[in-house]
DNA sequence: ATAAATTATATCGCACGCGATATAATTTGT
DNA sequence: ACAAATTATATCGCGTGCGATATAATTTAT
């Protein structure tokens, strides 16, 4: 090992911590939102569905930029659970049209307490919270521009 | 949906970034690694024996901030693929030796070039890479701190 | 009008991550 | 010395993510 292989240090990498932060958020999370049935992508997804009431599965791709492939399976769960249901949008027969339930909708108040708990997992300052929240943000928008 | 949900909105969630950038350069990596015949996490361990030569799969696991869950059948991937080989350690039989093998060492020739390419898929400043690892390398080790 | 292209969703297979648990080897406590 | 506790690795099951591909409905082009 010499310094020709630096640049294949972990040390090196930002790619590193990006991934090992992206898997201890997700475990932190999970003992919060079992209480919920949820999984994090599922709680993803009925964020989306609170702030929104209605979504066909293209919106939630877009949203979360995930694809039908991982979705599709994810919606069925949802909806078997009774959180969410599925029908045909009538303007479009591609078209889901996913909607919260009564049982979907009362959900969004036992999830209140799932950020209040996860602001206190972290001690980063509200500078570096933003500034990272910022430069993610950068990264998303730039691919998002570059796919366009 | 009124401001009391606000802290449930996708858009107040500093994990819906990081979980998408991280997806996001997972896929980046792709092509790249499958040129190697490694996967993303293959990578991450092939770059610990890179620099080290020898490691037990305890040593890979606190490295990578992973568990032997993950990791067991991942070594026994690469060892199938011929870039490591798993021996017993002499001092503790409990604990496995993972050592390169030849073509594992040659690999590192051939995966210069992904540092490479990477660097040129993401349009952050210099500065915003910095300031990106060390907060993420910040959260890694009070989340260590926290665990002693 | 209708064949071709596009779009929205669905299916398949593979490789993780991880909670839970099991097994084998070593260390600790008395 | 030896039973109990700890440690290193392994196994199992589940839920993603995603590349590749399929299917059905809509839009486009001529």
């Amino acid at each position: 090992m010499n310094e020709n292989y630096d640049s294949l240090r972990l040390k090196n990498q930002l790619c590193f911590p990006l991934y090992a932060v992206s898997n201890l958020v997700l475990r932190k999370y999970k003992p919060l939102l079992d209480k919920l049935d949820l999984t994090y992508t599922q709680y993803l997804v009925m964020m989306v569905l609170w702030e929104k009431e209605q979504a066909s599965e293209k919106v939630l791709c877009e949203s979360l930029d995930l694809q039908s492939n991982t979705l599709t399976p994810l919606i069925k769960k949802l909806a078997d659970k009774g959180y969410i249901e599925k029908s045909k949008d009538p303007t479009d027969g591609r078209a889901l049209a996913i909607r919260l339930t009564p049982l979907g909708k009362a959900l969004q108040d036992k999830a209140l307490c799932v950020p209040e708990c996860m602001a206190k997992e972290f001690r980063i300052t509200p500078e570096e919270a933003n500034t990272l929240y910022r430069i993610l943000y950068k990264i998303l928008e730039t691919e998002k521009e570059r796919e366009s």
